[in-house]
DNA sequence: ACTGGTTTTGACAATCATTATCAATAAGCG
DNA sequence: CGCTTATTGATAATGATTGTCAAAACCAGT
């Protein structure tokens, strides 16, 4: 049976407190600074379920980091993200979801899943990127 | 200057030589097998070099390690790639192109780069699947 | 509230991919 | 052919993630 701890507690809670993706590292280190003296291993853990129960979403940095997001939005969907500050924006995308259907289907593949995110600069760090 | 070494050769052809996204550890494998003496850290290298002067594609796999291939397909596309033997597909996906652009640009954001891929059992793996 | 069986934790070691070192090697130029 | 300098490769270093396992924490049942 799956127990209740304020481990798993407060990993919850500090992923809601993040805004955009974070990593393992840095949310085990965001803990730490507030006081908590959660192990590491269990931050992954915790993290590692909670994506799997679907209570939180993971994606890969581009340089192969796994970074998790506490989402909003309960169903599937996509993100737009910055680059810079990590202002994550989460995005239905009917069309692309079609998209990859048929795709999928057009080829023979079967259990189709897609990996479909957006990096950019988001409005402010653009400002800032420019001022430079 | 930009040297030519029989190295990035060899990694040149052993990539054109394989079907599908292929890591570098598993294509120095390849290359040893194949009886040539050539450096893990050399293929590192080599593939990075390929992949920066758009010889090559590259992507994360969903478990974080970076693959490779040598796409016959110039300009900008996407892959359908198939997890179990991973044959691939090269994909122009124009709606998908016109989509990204155009959610950046709701949302304000600038330099928009995308990381789209489909992941699926290719007919030939789908068959064999059933067949367990 | 106490207890026992089971799950979870966490310090630490182990893995694994990737990158950094740096002395030895080999392109390419004259 | 020699010189200059980019490149190589054995190996160490890094850094994220996972495995280990005894100790601690849960919680259902008493
Ligand atoms: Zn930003
Ligand atoms: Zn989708
Ligand atoms: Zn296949
Ligand atoms: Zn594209």
């Amino acid at each position: 049976m799956k127990r209740n701890t304020w481990q798993r507690e407060a990993v919850r809670e500090a992923l809601d407190a993040t805004e955009g993706f974070i990593s393992a590292q840095a949310l085990h280190s965001t803990l730490h600074a507030t006081g908590s003296p959660i192990g590491l291993a269990t931050v992954y853990r915790a993290l590692g379920d909670l994506a799997t129960s679907g209570e939180a979403d993971s994606l890969q940095s581009p340089d192969g980091e796994s970074l998790y997001r506490a989402c909003t939005t309960t169903g599937h969907h996509h993100h737009l993200i910055c680059r810079n500050c990590g202002l994550t924006v989460e995005i239905a995308a009917d069309e692309v979801e079609a998209w990859a259907k048929r795709v999928a289907a057009r080829h023979g593949f079967t259990q189709a899943a897609h990996v479909v995110d957006v990096f950019g600069l988001c409005e402010n760090c653009t400002r800032l990127a420019a001022g430079e």
